[in-house]
RNA sequence: GGCCAGAUAGCUCAGUUGGUAGAGCAGAGGACUGAAAAUCCUCGUGUCGCUGGUUCGAUUCCAGUUCUGGCCA
């Protein structure tokens, strides 16, 4: 096993900051989209989309994805590359947003990303230990044996391979004592061991990362009347279409806001008024996990907004701001 | 018009054999490294509809009153 540790870790296992791009963010409804295309257009960049749901064919609607003549306007990447059906990862993402960075400044353009996935932003900033792919059996395995004896056990076990982990992972959280476990079981080495990389950040002024902020009332009530907007132009009748063709949606797809929700009123769990007001509600709980990320990342410099008005304006804020690259 | 049931946190409701009250949802803060739009943690004072009465003390009992349902005329 220990193997694995020994073979070239730096290139396989690990991804450096990607810091010569544009970084576009902001919660749900801040108005990405619409300032993404003016800054692309002002700086000659293409758009990497930065988002986990965009990546999806067939779901438009609900993701608010960028329209066919926005993409016309300016090339997009990231955006329709996967069947909902597909299981995708933060890995997989993370090593096609730096292969495609590359080509688009081989073609002498700028980069953008643009997007409110912050995992993902945060991923890219700061490097990241991508590891051993997921085992769905060891994950399985390790549900079912929760189910038997308790979480509390799996804590316990945790506490053995990897004290460091099981120190900084809250005991109720599954997912992660799973993840934290399945790496030391491949690796041979704790995760905590590896994962040294989010540690490493950079000062706002050593890079070009915009969040677009919103009063939070403000931003509720765009939220509300965006997915409103998103039932009255079909967001039932694309989900439906999508569970015609594809059966199922896959693990991630089947959990986007607005999706699962229709899924649900689709199988008569509530009426359509009732799932409305439900993709509302996670819609901005959703928004305010993103300003949570947001608030912990140095290298975000904020650009409040008001209203949708002054986008011109806004553009010029981004342009004219002080950028002095780091030496390294 | 008569009878019955409600009126308690932004919403849905529980509860107090009389000593001023608590769940879920919503909301807020935080964590987060191959599922991340996911997952996990923390946070609960509100004229207990209004006005009187009984009582040391009423949101709780009594009377009246307003509103909301339902039933009967």
């Amino acid at each position: 096993m220990s193997g694995y540790a020994q073979t070239n870790v730096t290139d396989t296992w690990s991804r450096n900051p990607l810091l010569d791009a544009w970084y576009l963010t902001g919660p749900t409804a801040s108005g990405k989209t619409k300032v993404g295309l003016l800054l692309a257009e002002r700086i000659g960049a293409e758009i990497i989309s930065l988002d986990s749901m965009a990546l999806y064919r067939g779901m438009d609607i609900g993701t608010a994805k960028p329209t066919a003549s926005d993409r016309a306007q300016i090339p997009h990447h990231m955006i329709d590359i996967v069947d909902p059906t597909e299981d995708y990862s933060l890995s997989q993402f993370v090593i096609q947003a730096h292969n495609l960075a590359a080509d688009i400044r081989h073609r002498g353009h700028q980069v953008l990303f643009v997007g409110g996935t912050p995992l993902y932003l945060k991923t890219l900033l700061r490097g990241t230990f991508l590891g051993p792919a997921a085992d769905w059996e060891f994950r399985t395995a390790v549900e079912q044996d929760v189910a038997q004896y308790g979480i509390e056990k799996l804590h316990e076990r945790l506490q053995q391979v990897d004290p460091l982990s099981a120190h900084k992972i809250l005991p109720g959280d599954l997912r992660r004592m799973t993840r934290a476990l399945e790496v030391a079981k491949i690796t041979g080495l704790p995760l905590s061991h590896w994962q040294t990389q989010f540690e490493r950040f950079t000062p706002a002024s050593k890079c070009r990362v915009f969040a677009l902020s919103w009063d939070r009332a403000a931003l509720h009530q765009r939220v509300n009347s965006r997915v409103d907007t998103m039932f009255q132009t079909g967001l039932v009748q694309e989900t439906e279409n999508l569970l015609l063709k594809y059966g199922n949606l896959g693990r991630t797809a089947s959990q986007a806001v607005g999706y699962k929700e229709v899924i649900s009123h689709l199988a008569g769990e509530q009426d359509l008024p009732a799932t409305i007001e439900l993709v509302k509600a996670h819609t901005r709980q959703f928004v305010r996990r993103q300003e949570i990320w947001f608030r912990s990342l140095s290298e975000i410099t904020r650009v409040p907004l008001e209203d949708a008005t002054n986008l011109g304006d806004v553009v010029d804020d981004i342009v004219s701001h002080p950028w002095q690259p780091s030496a390294d």
